[in-house]
DNA sequence: TGATAATGTTTCGAATTCGAAATATAATTA
DNA sequence: TAATTATATTTCGAATTCGAAACATTATCA
């Protein structure tokens, strides 16, 4: 293939995912850099700020501001690492876990409505594909 | 499949793709806004502002902004239609042109080379996949 | 140990993005 | 044709995002 279609296709496709969980989710009075952080707590019980950076597509910069508004909303806690004074432990509050056992089992239901489309082998393949062209970007860049 | 892992995997695929054309762009002094739009027209020599706003994934009041920042730097003209008043036209200015023109082929040819990973007939899966995702969004937005 | 480099995080200012309301014009309809 | 509705675009203020520099602490190394 010589065009870029597949670009215009991954991009739009993104997009319309990513706008479809946005409303999903802003009825919660979250955004979805909000959101993402809290579904990673939710999964992996605590941490670090630079283990959520990681996890999560939000450079440090932009971590903080995310962070400090769930902290604000008091749906996340923020410990300083007594081993590591630089580092902070961020695991969900009482009322953070609350609110993702009611959000999650829904939007997890929804955004599985939308795949659900494809069959089994599809969605497989373009897990590959998609992991492929994601290396493929690491190879490629800089040169 | 029951898990989210495929939007997790999409979302880093556009993320690492996205920052990957970033850095290709940001060299000529564009984001990637400007850099759709000016694409769009490259290719279509003439649009409304509508007509850019249905193919760049950009909201109408985000157009205004980007459209004013790449008339400010002369790459593109922008002309009230005779036909419709409330309308104009934007079409590339010659040294628009003359950017695209040299930009456009290395831009493509980096594209490709991160798109090549995948044999034809797995990007063609990709894309078949991908556009079936689209399309299911609409379905199952609203309910 | 002291100096230097590396790591984790925040601050800052600027750029970008957004939704909602406003504006201007055109199309429709009564 | 006047009134109403629809369409194209902009304006506004606020939210978000960013990169670069600063800061604090820890690790390394001479």
């Amino acid at each position: 293939m010589k065009d870029l279609k597949t670009i215009t296709i991954l991009f739009r496709a993104y997009n319309s995912m990513e706008k479809f969980i946005k409303e999903d989710i802003m009825k919660y009075g979250l955004n979805v850099s909000e959101f993402g952080v809290l579904e990673a707590l939710y999964h992996k019980k605590e941490l670090s700020i630079k283990g959520v950076i990681d996890k999560v597509l939000v450079p440090n910069s932009s971590m903080s501001y995310v962070i400090e508004s769930l902290v604000k909303k008091n749906y996340i806690l923020k410990i300083q690492s007594k081993i590591d004074k630089r580092s902070y432990v961020l695991k969900l509050s009482d009322d953070g876990r609350d609110l993702l056992d009611n959000i999650f089992p829904i939007h997890k239901k929804n955004i599985r409505s939308v795949l659900n489309v494809l069959d089994e082998n599809e969605e497989v393949l373009l897990q590959k594909a998609l992991i492929k062209i994601g290396k493929s970007v690491i190879i490629n860049k800089k040169d």
